[in-house]
DNA sequence: TGCTCTGGTAACAATTAGTAACCAAGTGTG
DNA sequence: CACACTTGGTTACTAATTGTTACCAGAGCA
């Protein structure tokens, strides 16, 4: 064997293996660029596509979908089509995606109380490196 | 102006427009692939390089690598070479870090506690698909 | 007529993540 | 002795993901 990345199955994991790869699972697809970003932002109330994607700052069009698909896909948001002059379309949290809201905000808030010990951390390294 | 995808600045922002971009900045931070899972795995104790990797599961080491950097970089883990005959490092969690686990671990239990919904939600999405 | 808005999509470019090999010093195996 | 294997990485190359740009279609407006 030389130096293999892959890793073999690995049988004696502290907390209960199949919970443990399931939340694994949820992290990986909730850690992308700007699936907490847009939660956050529909938190505040239903948003057309064009007002979210002011809203989240400098997401291409591209990627907003594909953010919005799959928050479909997993049951946290609404896609609604108004059919307008130029139809609209409207997203919105679902139930879920309200309740989801809840730890995200956690992390916000967390980040917004310990702002100063990470920027003091963050100063600390620089001032190391 | 024909199709412009950059974003102009914006005026009129719900919520402190500095505070709003911060906590943009921090969750774009830690919405990496890797950050949360392992954030999640030191939480458990202080792992060597090759321990933490196994824990983590299928990260490459370069990646590992990357995201311990930036992880203390921010002041979240310290990275301790041991002098022993292949040198070992440790990474542990700050004390900062050791906070942070509170919020991710909020995102964990969240989860888990709506594991049976979230299913619920994707089949129903399959289905309609 | 020309330019705007709506919510996308398709083709291509740029960035980022992953893979495989390598390092160097020391241990163990045959 | 020669080989394999350990440690925590780094480097070069490739694969995958993201971002950019242009375009669609139908209506509003000057």
């Amino acid at each position: 064997m030389v130096d293999q990345e892959g890793t073999s199955p690995k049988p004696g994991a502290r907390v209960d293996t199949s919970t443990c790869e399931y939340i694994g699972d949820m992290l990986a697809r909730i850690s992308d660029k700007w699936t907490l970003l847009v939660v956050r932002s529909l938190g505040r109330g239903p948003l057309r596509f064009s007002a979210l994607r002011r809203e989240v700052g400098e997401v291409s069009k591209k990627m907003l979908t594909s953010t919005l698909r799959e928050l479909e896909e997993n049951g946290f948001v609404t896609r609604t089509v108004i059919p307008t002059r130029p139809p609209q379309v409207e997203y919105a949290l679902t139930d879920l995606g309200h309740d989801f809201l809840t730890p995200v905000q956690g992390i916000a808030e967390w980040v917004v109380k310990n702002s100063t010990r990470i920027d003091a951390a963050r100063a600390s390294y620089a001032g190391r490196v």
